[in-house]
RNA sequence: GCGCCUGUAGCUCAGGGGAUAGAGCAACGGACUUCUAAUCCGUGGGCCGCAGGUUCGAUUCCUGCCAGGCGCGCCA
């Protein structure tokens, strides 16, 4: 059943190599029939399936396109369509339109209902094990609405690599040995010191949010005892390693509220200290890899694509962040992943290339390490941009979003839009609980599935009758509209997956719940019909099915009633 | 100056060599003796930023230009 798809373009395969025996199309086409081109066509009236293989064809066969694909169809007529094609046309430019019989509608909503929670998912990845590493943000502070956006991006995508026969895990790098953790711990300090009533400086590039404040004050309620006996250099480092757990707990907790896990934390300092960078270093001098040039150790990365060489060891020895990342992507590959995909931020665009460089230069196959840069998001209120400073501190954190809106809007609102775009982010639309919102739009619909089941108990409709109903009685138009979307959700799952668009996933659930909404009002589901009756309520139990399965794949919770 | 992203309906955006360029919102007109009207149906609305190029065919690919956003450190 799964394999319609397979099927077609086997016998349009076939029926092209039977023209080509019997003379009437050139041998050269043969070389183009590796991949023949089948798709759901935008218009429901082009049939289920459409195949543009004539058009293709017609510069090398050197015939007229709509000729081709007469030939096709007569040579597929002769064969025999099998149980699930009922006709074909030739249309337009020399398009076939392929149409499905009512058999393939019955079978698909069957299938659906027998794969229940697994409907949708595909082995197509065969295993393959992807890292997708996203937030990452520095443990310096609270994540913002970017770490946001990330989060929703990120999760998804793991959970559309997963549903499509990966086998992605989800990483948070850890930037927990770098300058701007000795920052937090300076200002953190300073705090400390200025709550015990001393007159310290506070540093002038220093995290000024309160944030700051309350954690040195928790931790003074908490430790002040040890705190009072230690000194400067023993405080600040104990300060450090407080902060960094305290902010590491709430980044933790916020994208929990937000229904995003990592499978893994990795920690940068943890990986320094297993030596991992130092021999990295050392590997790359050996190979030729760097030069010393003004105190520094350079990386020539250019010799591999950046657009200048990188200093990976400065004058004063310590490493730029390109060297331990560098090394944590080797330890990524190191634990048996072949793909890597890093969702980082828009300021971070250039670090692409210095990435490609080094797992170049280690040889590792192009292609390994995709990076997808989204772009940035504006909050909008009233129709206003809401503005936000980072140096005075004034941002609206991850946190203030979700307390101000849902999670299911918030992680539908940062997935709708392509990630290579910049996203204006409603705040108005996403509170509102009207048509308007996507998210209530769709979930109303699962609500709506519910509710018909639940009339149906109230009549005592026994589940075991609908579970047995013949559902050829099944056919108006927008039933097989429904069904013609519902039945394209693996091919969607897999597409958002392979093209790193969680958008479309959004898109699609969208358009779905429009079907659904459409299928309501023109068809009454409990009548006095009853074989009616009863082929709608499986009907609607498929189609509650896939609504479920589409918002479990995009986070969004599937209410039963609203 | 260089790099990345964007430019499609009044607004927010899909689409991505091929059929009459789509959706939601907004505007206008309709539909509830009904399983949730938080819904549905219909109408109007487009030099697909501009100019070249490749092609049988370009809104889509390439080049240049214009406009907007964001970057360009021995910061991460």
């Amino acid at each position: 059943m799964e394999q319609v798809r397979a099927s077609i373009t086997r016998s349009i395969e076939s029926a092209i190599r039977q023209l080509v025996d019997s003379n009437k199309l050139c041998a050269d086409v043969l070389s183009n029939l590796s991949n023949i081109p089948l798709e759901v066509p935008k218009d429901p009236r082009h049939g289920e399936f459409a195949s543009p293989v004539a058009l293709s064809l017609a510069a090398v066969a050197r015939k007229a396109p709509r000729e081709i694909a007469s030939l096709i169809v007569e040579e597929m007529t002769a064969a025999g369509f099998g149980p699930y094609v009922d006709t074909v046309d030739v249309a337009g430019p020399g398009f076939m339109n392929f149409r499905l019989s009512a058999k393939w509608l019955v079978d698909t909503v069957d299938l659906i209902r027998s794969m229940d929670e697994e409907y949708g998912q595909t082995d197509y990845g065969r295993g393959e094990r992807v890292l997708v590493e996203f937030v990452s943000a520095n443990p310096v502070g609270p994540l913002n609405i970017v770490n946001a956006r990330a989060a929703a991006v990120g999760d998804t995508l793991v959970r559309l690599l997963n549903a499509s026969g990966y086998r992605a895990s989800s990483e948070f790098y850890v930037n927990d040995a770098g300058r701007q953790v000795s920052t937090l711990a300076e200002s953190v300090f300073a705090h400390y010191m200025q709550l015990k009533g001393a007159d310290y400086p506070f540093p002038e590039d220093g995290y000024r949010g309160a944030y700051v404040r309350d954690i040195a004050k928790q931790a003074m309620e908490e430790h002040d005892d040890r705190l009072s006996g230690m000194g400067p250099d023993e405080a600040r480092d104990f300060l450090r390693e407080y902060a960094l757990s305290y902010i590491l707990d709430w980044q933790k907790t916020s994208l929990e509220a937000y229904d995003v896990h990592f499978d893994r934390w990795f920690s940068e300092r943890k990986l320094r200290e297993t030596g991992a960078v130092e021999s990295m270093i050392r590997e790359m001098a050996e190979a030729g890899y760097t030069y010393e040039e003004d105190g520094a150790v350079w990386f020539r990365s250019s010799d591999y694509g950046d657009d200048k060489d990188r200093v990976i060891v400065k004058s004063d020895g310590l490493y730029t962040y390109v060297a331990p990342d560098l090394a944590y992507h080797r330890d990524k590959l190191g634990r048996g992943f072949t793909k890597l995909i890093d969702i980082l931020g828009p300021d971070h665009h250039g670090y692409e290339g210095r990435m490609q460089a080094g797992l170049q230069a280690f040889g590792y196959p192009e292609g390994t390490l995709e990076v997808l840069i989204l772009q940035l998001v504006t909050l909008m209120r009233d129709g206003e941009p809401v503005k936000m400073s980072k140096r005075a501190g004034e941002f609206i954190t991850m946190d203030d979003l979700l307390e101000e809106v849902p999670k299911d809007a918030a992680r539908y609102f940062f997935i709708m839009r392509n990630t290579s775009s910049h996203l204006d982010f409603d705040l108005n639309l996403a509170k509102a609980q009207t048509t308007d919102n996507p998210v209530w739009y769709i979930q109303y619909a699962h609500a709506r599935c519910c509710s018909i089941f639940r009339q149906a108990e109230a009549e005592r409709i026994q589940p075991e009758a609908w579970e047995r109903a013949d559902l050829s009685v099944l056919g108006h138009a927008s039933e097989t509209d429904l069904v013609r979307k519902m039945a394209s959700l693996p091919d969607e799952v897999l597409a958002a997956a392979c093209e790193r668009a969680p958008s479309r996933i959004a898109k699609y659930a969208l358009e779905l719940a429009g079907l659904f909404h459409s299928f309501y009002t023109e068809c009454r589901v409990i009548s006095d019909d009853e074989a009616m009756s009863l082929a709608r309520l499986a009907l609607v139990d498929a189609a509650r099915t896939v609504l479920r399965n589409v918002l479990r794949v995009i986070g969004v919770s599937a209410p039963e009633r609203m």
